[in-house]
RNA sequence: GCGGGAAUAGCUCAGUGGUAGAGCACAACCUUGCCAAGGUUGGGGUCGCGGGUUCAAAUCCCGUUUCCCGCUCCA
C-alpha cells in the first residue's frame, strides 16, 4: 500500500478518522445531518491539544512583540448567542439576505427582487408569464413572440414583480431564455446565519442568531475589558469557541461545516501601527502552525485581492490567509487561517449603533481615538483537519502500514502501556506502570493480543512511545520504549519513564 | 440549488426476482511470545429510509436522506 494522493488520500483519512474515533457524522444514526459532525475520543483529545497549545501560545504565554517585549493579550468567553443588533451594527443583517431563485433549465441564477414577469394576455386565467431583468425586457418578449407565435410589442403588456404572483402563477412563467415554463426554483434566502427565538414565544421580536464568528464577542466586551483589567493599547482579547454558518453547501469533510470551532484574536493598536503589526502577525502566525507540526511546504501565505475582501476589511490594508495544502485542494491551497486588517469598522460601527464611546483614551500624549484592529481568525476544526491530513502516513515496509505522525505534544495519547504477554506477572506490572503515567499524561494500557497488533493500533491513533513490559523487566526492573516513527526500540529502567516522557513532551 | 455516481455485518466488498454471503475486524478458550501469528468456538443484518409493482424485492419502479465528483454558493 503507497500513499495516495488526491480523493483518494481524503477518503483514507476519512477511514482512518472513522474507524479509529476521531470523527463521526453527526447524529449518524437518523441518517445523519450535512454538515456537522461529532468529535470521537481521540478528535476530541486532538481538538483540544491544539486548542490549548493555541491558548497557551497565544494568551498564556505569547510571542515576544518586535521590540522585544512581552506582548499583553487577554482570554475571553462570550455568549453564543448576542442581542441581534450586534449582527446589525457587524454587518451580518441587511445586505446578504436577498431572495435568489434558479433556473433549472439555463442554470441562470438572479435576485429575485429584480426580476419582474411579462403578461400579455391580461385576465385570463392560467395564461404564461414571461420573466425578464429589471430594465432588460427584450429576452422576454422574445420568449413571449416564440410561446405565444405572435409579434408581442411592450406596450401590449404589464409588468409585476415576480415576487408578487401568487405561487401557482409561478408554474405558467417562462425563465429568460427557457423553452418552457415552471423552470424557476422557489425564491431562497441566502442569508447564512442560523436563526432562533430567545423565549417562549416564537414572533419576530424574539428572533436571535446563532455568532457566525467568535469576533464579536470581542467587540462588545471592548470596553468591559479595558475597565476591569490594566491592558493598555497595543492589546490583544482572545477567544476559543463555536461559531456557526448555514453553508449553501457543506463539502470537503470537516472542511466546510455548518458548525465550526474558531480561535480568534483582536489586537487594538495605534492607527498608524496597524500596517506593521498586520506583518507582524501574519508572521508569527505561519510560524505557529510550523510549530504544531504542520510542514512548511504544505503552507503558504496569500494576500487578498482587492475585490476579495470582506466588507469589514474593505478600508484596512488588507487580509493575508494560511493556507493550507488539503489532499482535495492539491496541488491548491485552501485556507487554514485569515489575518485581516479591519481598520477600526467594528468599534465605530458598534460605537454608532449602540451610542457608547469606544474610544481609547491615551494618558501619556492624551490623545483619544479608536483603536485599529489585526485579527488573526484561525479555525480550530481546520486546524485539526489539517493536522489529521499532515499526520496521515503510509510506510509499506511495515505490517500495519498507516501511521499517524503527530507531533508528541498534539497527540491524542501520549504513551501506550503493554505487557509482553499477558502472564507471569507482566500485566500487573504494566497496570501500576499505567496508573502511575496516566497521572500526568493520557495513556492506554493495552493487554490482549499479540504484541504487533498493539502497537499496530496505537500507530493509527498517532501514540508517539509505547512501553512494553517482558520477562526482563521483572528481573531488573527495565522496559523497552518503542518510538512510533521508527519502530526503533531501546531498555530504559522503570523509573525513567516520567522522566523520559517529560523530556520528549515538556512538563 | 443543478447534473452524475454511491449506499448490503464494525471495515472492504460479492450477491440481476426465489433460504443473507466472504475476507478482515470483534468476543472466549488453547498454542505462541517484540511488530496486524495459528487453531477451535461464538456474537453480529428488518440489505440507508418510505412507498409501489409482484405469489415472492437487497435485486424492478417512484420518492427521500446522507456521502462522493463536477457546477453554483462561500457576505
Amino acid at each position: 500500500m503507497s500513499k495516495p494522493t488526491g480523493s483518494e488520500l481524503m477518503e483514507r483519512i476519512v477511514a482512518v478518522a472513522k474507524r479509529r474515533g476521531f470523527i463521526f457524522p453527526a447524529s449518524e444514526i437518523y441518517g445523519g445531518i450535512n454538515g456537522f459532525w461529532d468529535y470521537g475520543p481521540l478528535g476530541t483529545q486532538l481538538k483540544n491539544n491544539l486548542r490549548d497549545a493555541w491558548w497557551q501560545d497565544m494568551v498564556e504565554c505569547p510571542p515576544l512583540g518586535p521590540d522585544g517585549d512581552p506582548l499583553s493579550i487577554v482570554g475571553l468567553d462570550s455568549a453564543i448567542i448576542q442581542n441581534p443588533r450586534t449582527w446589525e451594527a457587524s454587518g451580518h443583517v441587511g445586505g446578504f439576505s436577498d431572495p435568489m431563485v434558479d433556473c433549472r433549465e439555463t442554470k441562470k441564477r438572479y435576485r429575485a427582487d429584480h426580476l419582474l414577469v411579462l403578461c400579455c394576455t391580461e385576465g385570463v386565467p392560467g395564461a404564461p408569464g414571461f420573466c425578464y431583468q429589471e430594465g432588460d425586457p427584450e429576452p422576454a418578449l422574445k420568449t413571449a413572440g416564440k410561446a405565444l407565435k405572435r409579434k408581442v410589442a411592450i406596450e401590449d403588456c404589464s409588468s409585476v414583480p415576480f415576487l408578487e404572483l401568487p405561487e401557482e402563477a409561478r408554474e405558467t412563467v417562462y425563465a429568460p431564455g427557457a423553452s418552457a415554463p415552471g423552470t424557476l426554483t422557489e425564491p431562497r434566502q441566502f442569508n447564512l446565519m442560523f436563526r432562533t427565538f430567545v423565549g417562549a414565544a416564537s414572533g419576530d421580536e424574539n428572533i436571535a442568531y446563532l455568532r457566525p464568528e467568535t469576533a464579536q464577542g470581542i467587540f462588545l466586551n471592548y470596553r468591559n475589558v479595558l475597565d476591569t483589567t490594566r491592558v493598555r493599547v497595543p492589546f490583544g482579547i482572545a477567544q476559543i469557541g463555536k461559531a456557526f454558518r448555514n453553508e449553501v453547501t457543506p463539502r470537503n469533510y470537516i472542511f466546510r461545516s455548518r458548525e465550526f470551532e474558531q480561535m480568534e484574536m483582536e489586537w487594538f493598536c495605534l492607527p498608524q501601527e496597524a500596517g506593521q503589526w498586520l506583518e507582524y502577525w501574519t508572521h508569527q502566525r505561519m510560524e505557529w502552525w510550523k510549530s504544531v507540526g504542520v510542514g512548511e511546504e504544505s503552507l503558504t501565505l496569500r494576500r487578498h485581492d482587492r475585490d476579495e475582501l470582506a466588507h469589514y476589511a474593505k478600508s484596512g490594508e488588507g487580509t493575508y490567509d494560511v493556507e493550507y495544502r488539503y489532499p482535495f485542494t492539491a496541488p491548491g491551497f485552501g485556507e487554514l487561517e485569515g489575518i485581516a486588517h479591519r481598520g477600526c469598522f467594528d468599534l465605530e460601527q458598534h460605537q454608532s449603533a449602540s451610542q457608547t464611546k469606544m474610544e481609547y483614551f491615551d494618558v501619556e500624549s492624551r490623545d483619544r481615538y479608536l483603536p485599529h484592529v489585526i485579527e488573526p481568525a484561525a479555525g480550530l476544526s481546520r486546524g485539526v483537519l489539517a493536522l489529521l491530513c499532515e499526520a496521515y502516513d503510509v510506510d509499506e515496509s511495515r505490517p500495519s502500514p498507516e501511521i499517524m505522525r503527530f507531533l508528541p505534544r498534539l497527540a491524542p495519547i501520549k504513551a501506550g502501556i503493554f505487557p509482553l504477554v499477558a502472564k507471569k506477572g507482566m500485566p500487573e506490572v504494566a497496570q501500576s506502570l499505567f496508573l502511575d503515567v496516566r497521572r500526568r499524561y493520557t495513556a492506554q494500557l493495552d493487554v490482549k493480543q499479540s504484541i504487533g497488533k498493539r502497537y499496530a493500533r496505537m500507530d493509527e491513533a498517532g501514540t508517539p512511545f509505547c512501553f512494553t513490559v517482558d520477562g526482563q523487566t521483572l528481573e531488573d526492573q527495565t522496559l523497552t520504549v518503542r518510538d512510533r516513527d521508527t519502530g526503533d526500540q531501546e531498555r530504559i529502567s522503570v523509573e525513567a519513564v516520567l522522566p523520559y516522557l517529560a523530556e520528549k513532551l515538556g512538563p
